[in-house]
DNA sequence: AGCCATTCCTATAACGTTATAGATTTGTGG
DNA sequence: CCACAAATCTATAACGTTATAGGAATGGCT
């Protein structure tokens, strides 16, 4: 308005060369630098037609905000630390979870920096990195413990978090979590309408809240259902294959052999699967594995697997979302998310009278 | 974005509450903010006895550098961007991969983002963001194609980039390899010794430059041996489980089937096995299946798979370690790297005369 | 004594951004 | 026609770092 509309328009020869910054579009606006900054903010005191010629020329220069000025300045990283326990990982679902938390965050300004801890570390070490050197704007976890130090720590600090699973300590964060109690009772109930008579659980470690979960689950609604029951909890589903795949095989030898096996991973079933195998045990006939499964794998091995579906692209979608809600102080859609399996995949049907 | 430090748990003097600076190592040691930058770099033209002051009190300080800083001051990330391909991902090595890497970047000044891109992207799309953007200093990808636009393009822009496959256009620049002519060789041996006389390869997609390496090995070893065979060019090792299934079975049922079966994955070496005892032949007697895998996952359910080792751990070590040199202009301790697997996992002893 | 090289340190500016306070113009009411 | 508010813009400083040029001592040499 006030400035003379001197026929700007200018022509940027070498400007193209370089990365435009705020600088470039003042300069190409005449306006100052902290005018297009406030321009391109949405600020109230900058004239709409001045908005609109700030908005129209970085978008025509692609002008993209320089992570390390912001950053700076503001303190705010724009990055999410994707924690991630390398414990447990034969053929986990952690790629699944990465990418669905990366897809989450498209089109946001934020990147996700993956921190996997080995076993020679403490767990809380890359906790306290990221917050003593504020390296991110927020954390995601996965395989948290009952009792979870690394969840009072961020909880003390105000350090925004979400958690893949959940603990005991009665604190309140956004989370997401497979519900395995509701997952062994379904469970459960399919091996009885299956007329299957004894059940042997194998557990994962009893480290994890889930395996409590789980473990609550089965012995509940076996009691419910007054069917005979044994929680394995020598072995888990952790265990190498071959452990698992023995301590089955002992099993079936003894006196008053399971016929519904139901285990936590796909690991822990083919190995179960294999082990009862080894000592003729036909699936399907002469005993069910249900299972949980992210993957579509055992269909592919034993099509009479009893397959109970774990979403975990839902559990990244829901925590990135979640957290970056946190971090922007915003009222999430949900702020905590249980998975509850209800469909269960039966597979083909019993191979009755099929060729040993 | 400073976090008002509503409610401190912990009382600590303020010089504690804040993140030192260089500015807190200048005020504590009365130097100059440059000359305690300096020392900390270890320039020539500051005095012994400073440097021991300046390493001690930032030591005791806590000192870390603030990455926004140095980043918006040198342009230096200080991030690794992997970038992943997502389109063939049953079960594959990439948790693997990003675990390696990030181990190998352990204690280095790197933080690693990660990027899959999905199947409804260009994949040049995370590229082309990354070196526009500078997001960082260099880029490892994986799932290269035998003609690459992503390699063309960092290549002529003079970016810091390493990749986990092979291209074949004749461009020099770090990589890591699984050497698949070799393998298929190898299983080619191991299946004449085995006295295998019909041999079937299910190659992994054309589109993959490995597929024509893996294809190569097979064609040629067999043709020197004398053996017949035949490459699976309709079905690929990346197809559905049951198609691959199907597939195997097709040709077992057809006169002179497979008795040796070569299979790039894991997965598919699951279907081949399944198809082929769907007709109830017996693995390890009937016919052998060859497998190249990076998790030890076959054995558990097949003990008699042949299994040939990849270490894809390995890779992302590699990968890590030469773009940091790339990086930093050092000479790496190696440029390229080929896997050369030679080591033949025969499984358990072949079931003679078992129950079917 | 004067000069110069050497050694060690410091002041300054800049990277790109945003918060703050203030400047300028225009409109409004008295 | 003047005070005063509203609307719109700008100047400045600061975040933490490092590159550059320069300054202050010290010692050696003529």
């Amino acid at each position: 308005m006030r400035q003379p509309p001197e026929a700007p328009l200018v022509v940027l020869p070498d400007s193209e060369l370089e990365r435009p910054t705020l600088k470039t579009i003042a300069a190409a606006t005449g306006l100052a630098i902290a005018t297009v900054s406030r321009a391109l903010k949405d600020a109230p005191d900058i004239g709409e037609e001045t908005k609109r010629r700030v908005r129209e020329t970085a978008a025509q220069l692609g002008y993209r905000p320089n992570r390390a000025g912001v950053r700076l300045r503001t303190g705010k990283t724009n990055v999410i630390a994707l924690v991630l326990s390398t414990e447990t990982d034969v053929m986990n679902h952690t790629s699944r979870l990465i990418y669905s938390i990366a897809n989450a965050l498209r089109g946001t300004a934020y990147h996700m920096i993956v921190m996997p801890f080995f076993p020679d570390q403490d767990p809380m070490e890359p906790i306290r990195y990221i917050v003593e050197t504020e390296s991110a704007d927020g954390v995601i976890l996965n395989q948290t413990k009952p009792d979870d130090p690394r969840v009072r720590y961020m909880k003390d600090r105000h350090f925004p978090f979400a958690t893949h699973g959940r603990t005991d300590m009665g604190i309140d964060h956004p989370y997401f979590d497979f519900d395995n109690e509701a997952f062994a009772r379904l469970a459960v109930r399919t091996f009885a309408e299956r007329g299957r008579k004894r059940l042997l659980l194998i557990a994962p470690p009893r480290s994890h809240l889930y395996a409590r979960h789980m473990t609550w689950g089965f012995s509940d609604e076996a009691a419910l259902l007054n069917l005979p029951f044994e929680v394995a909890d020598n072995v888990t589903s952790d265990s190498g294959g071959e452990v698992v795949d023995e301590a089955v095989a002992t099993r079936f030898a003894a006196p008053n052999p399971p016929d519904g096996i139901l285990v936590g991973s796909t690991t822990a079933a083919m190995s179960s699967i294999a082990g009862a195998e080894r000592l003729g045990r036909v699936l399907g006939s002469d005993f069910d594995v249900v299972a949980k499964e992210a993957i579509a794998l055992l269909r592919r091995f034993r099509r009479q697997t009893i397959i109970i579906k774990e979403d975990v692209g839902r559990a990244g979608e829901f925590l990135a979302r979640a957290l970056v809600a946190e971090i922007e102080k915003r009222p999430p859609e949900a702020r905590q998310g249980l998975e509850n399996p209800t469909k269960v995949d039966w597979g083909d049907p019993p191979r009755t009278g099929e060729k040993t």
